[in-house]
DNA sequence: AAACCACCTTGATCAAGGTCAAGCGAATCG
DNA sequence: CGATTCGCTTGACCTTGATCAAGGTGGTTT
């Protein structure tokens, strides 16, 4: 069957044994998403989880007031929502969208626990996983506390670009990144050009050239406090053009 | 022995059996911390967890410039970084410092580990654990990026107010909880003053007193927009005397 | 190609909240 | 008992980033 052969993509599900394997496959399915489509809603019963084969799905939180926050942007291999399995009544803390055409195979979450009862060792994989997701998740949160947007913007550049080459193309629209990043796009904007007019990256509509690493990781880490601002004043250099006052 | 009566105050703890918790408090040992006194700073490779018996502990991230923002506050009955013990070479993602003089019990993570890989059973429990700590994580984010410090605020004092009484005792000093809730200390005071002049609440010291908990929820929930900026300019209600400026 | 569209950029303005500095009250200490 | 400290509040000011409102730009459709 064709969707064993495709969970194996995802790391979590790639180290079951053929027979655990078999038994998640059990009322598994390949679900198709064209581009704008969701997948859940913020809120709704969460009975499966789901891996993405091919596309770009969207997590977000909704504000009462319909605001959205991207959370994570979740690629091919990675497995989503699985976290939910162990509560009492689950239900999405997100909602999901695609942002492309997209295939993903939605597992049952009860075949899985119910695999999962039988192998300790399994049990330890996916306790790993959720711990790192939680350290991920401390790491957002210092960020958005702790460091100004510009810095969040340079941080994310510095870590999206390969090691090995200063090219990369920006995997989303520039919206979807911005709100990844809690910024809103205007801001983005006029942080890139910031970047730019410095010399640091420069971009052309998604394709990213990093010309200074060293200077991005710098600003990268200057967080915000009035000190190190003035050290990074560099980022308003000409004395920002008095806003017109008499 | 003492320590496996008072480590059964701990909700996850407390579902073990005998032997398991025999198994567990074999290398377990009672700390106690002064006022002020850390029991971990951020980055330390980290071998045990942790459970308060009697205090105040606050756990923290530090960003590179060395401001600080306060992740949670942990109080007797909470364990905390048991999250680590899954992943490789685990180290502490927060340092831990005593707000008050404090009792904790500290648990060797191999017992732990060891004993958990017997007992798909309590591997859920601790899943289930983990799960809705990175509920709670979420929550935290969009609050940060979703919702205005005044909400933020508005809302702890909600959630913090007892459901059967319009009095209760801030846990903590305000400088604290103000970095709890992503906010400056003075802005924090300003929020308060600004909730007692509308006639929500009122403070005296650490005691808050709630006076239109009703009120208080929709201030709580109005977040940002400025659509409800609109109706909820009742938060800046006399014209903010203009600045002066000539 | 013209027209449309989504997405992005730019400009002008503004408000929220951070910063700095000073004052104040209560508890602690010599 | 005055003095010091610590935590909190207040005031004045300033910066960041959000908002609102136009333009660009490029790709797709007809």
């Amino acid at each position: 069957m064709e969707i064993k052969a495709q969970l194996k993509q995802g790391p979590l599900i790639a180290a079951l044994s053929d027979d655990q394997l078999d038994r998640i496959t059990r009322h598994a399915a390949r679900v198709h998403l064209d581009a704008g489509e969701s997948l859940f809603e913020q809120g709704e019963p969460a009975d499966r989880f789901y891996l993405v084969v091919t596309g770009q799905i969207k997590l977000f939180r909704l504000s009462p007031n319909g605001n959205e926050k991207v959370v994570e942007i979740v690629t091919p291999g990675c497995t989503f929502a699985e976290a939910l399995m162990f509560l009492q009544r689950p239900t999405y803390p997100v909602g999901a969208q695609a942002l492309t055409a997209s295939e993903v195979i939605s597992v049952d979450a009860h075949d899985f626990t119910e695999m999962l009862r039988e192998s300790t060792e399994t049990c330890f994989l996916l306790l790993g996983d959720l711990s790192q997701r939680i350290r991920g998740l401390l790491r957002e949160i210092d960020e958005l506390s702790l460091y100004s947007a510009t810095c969040r913007v340079a941080g994310y550049l510095a870590e999206a670009s390969p090691e090995d080459s200063n090219e990369f193309d920006l995997p989303v629209a520039k919206q979807i990144l911005a709100s990844r990043l809690s910024v809103k796009p205007e801001t983005f904007s006029r942080i890139i050009k910031n970047l730019s007019e410095r010399g640091v990256v420069s971009i052309r509509n998604s394709r990213v050239t990093i010309h200074d690493r060293e200077r991005l990781k710098e600003v990268a880490s200057i967080c915000t406090t009035p000190q190190e601002r003035l050290q990074a004043s560099f980022l308003y250099p000409c004395p920002p053009p008095p806003r017109g006052r008499p």
